[in-house]
DNA sequence: CTAAAAAGTATCGACTCGAAACCTTCTTAG
DNA sequence: CTAAGAAGGTTTCGAGTCGATACTTTTTAG
């Protein structure tokens, strides 16, 4: 033990996670500067990028990144009019927007995407399960504790039904999934009760 | 193994820190809105009521937040105008301004302070060594990866010197510390060469 | 069928943000 | 010692964020 471990505190969980927060925003920005966009902008991008069918709506994007529906709304279609984003009508529901990545969205996220950017500083950090698992840990106490969505991977979640056959379902709609369905995130997705 | 582990690669690491940065954002402005305050203001006060005399500048908190100098001098302006910080002059450098908490700053950042509203969320996640350092190996590498400050805790940097009957010195001002200085964070933090 | 809820849009005002231009004060090279 | 440059800050500009409010359209519940 240092002689300072006695003397003062080390910092929080909390304001590591906060720091680790604020770096990561600043590296957002980053991203979002070189593709000539604002970070919100930038953000919302990377969501529409790796959600699926049921989750690309305004109030998803807005639920997903702590907005409101307008701010959201403003955003989204700002993005319209660079033409990396297009506006999909709803076969059900007639008041529901979808927004899908155009050709050029899907360029600029998959040329500047976070994955790689940040995610090699990170590797070799990751491999044991019980790292993992703490950050997950963390991220569903800050969910729980607002009330929040899990926003969680489709194929994890508790609705993800496999019919055999490589064909797979959601419990929640009825509706059949396509394999690489499975690997977006949802906006209704649901823990699995138990493990 | 769980049949989706097969089939759907789980979040990675990246991921969900990223999500739990976005949390983190959501509830940042909430606790901002509370006081009244922009999520930017917000930082900008919570930053200052923990660091010390060498990174109260509007410089350093620039570089904590990651905004550029332009940005930063406005919001502390703004929180000027409010009465929650005071402007100090700097005695030995007159381009250098020094920004502290009014005593209604203080009461501000102890009655609605992060740690007292997110840290009881994360309690009993942290009491092993083992989650610490992971956190903290992450915030270590983000840090390399972008050539950043670490903004470390002063007592636990290289140049924090102990000089016996309860004194303390920073090794790279010369400057003598008092006990509670020790805990604040410091611009020039270094991390020790070796644990 | 009617009322309420839900999804989304439009607009307002305060503010953020980066960039650029600028001022003042230190520091350094010669 | 002085000139040049670096460093710390401020101001201003324009695009955009953001929450709030008011509003429309569509769907759902009673």
């Amino acid at each position: 033990m240092r002689y300072y471990d006695v003397l003062v505190e080390s910092a929080l969980p909390y304001q590591i996670l906060e720091r680790i927060g604020t770096l990561l925003r600043a590296e957002e920005r980053r991203l979002a500067a070189l593709c000539g966009l604002k970070p919100a902008q930038w953000s919302a991008l990377c969501y529409l990028a790796r959600c699926n069918r049921y989750s690309d709506t305004p109030s998803a994007v807005g639920e997903y990144l702590g907005t409101t529906k307008g701010t959201t709304s403003q955003t989204l279609r700002r993005l319209q009019e660079k033409g990396l984003l297009r506006e999909v009508a709803d076969s059900h529901d007639r008041r529901v927007v979808h927004w899908r990545l155009s050709a050029a969205g899907k360029k600029m996220f998959r040329n500047h995407g976070p994955e790689s950017a940040i995610e090699p500083f990170l590797q070799g950090l990751s491999k044991d399960r019980d790292s993992r698992n703490l950050l997950q840990e963390i991220l569903r106490r800050l969910q729980k504790a607002n009330d929040y969505r899990s926003f969680g991977i489709c194929g994890s979640c508790n609705h993800f039904r496999r019919l055999g056959g490589g064909r797979f379902q959601c419990g929640l709609t009825g509706e059949s999934l396509r394999a690489e369905e499975a690997s977006l995130l949802c906006r209704e997705h649901q823990e699995p009760v138990a493990t």
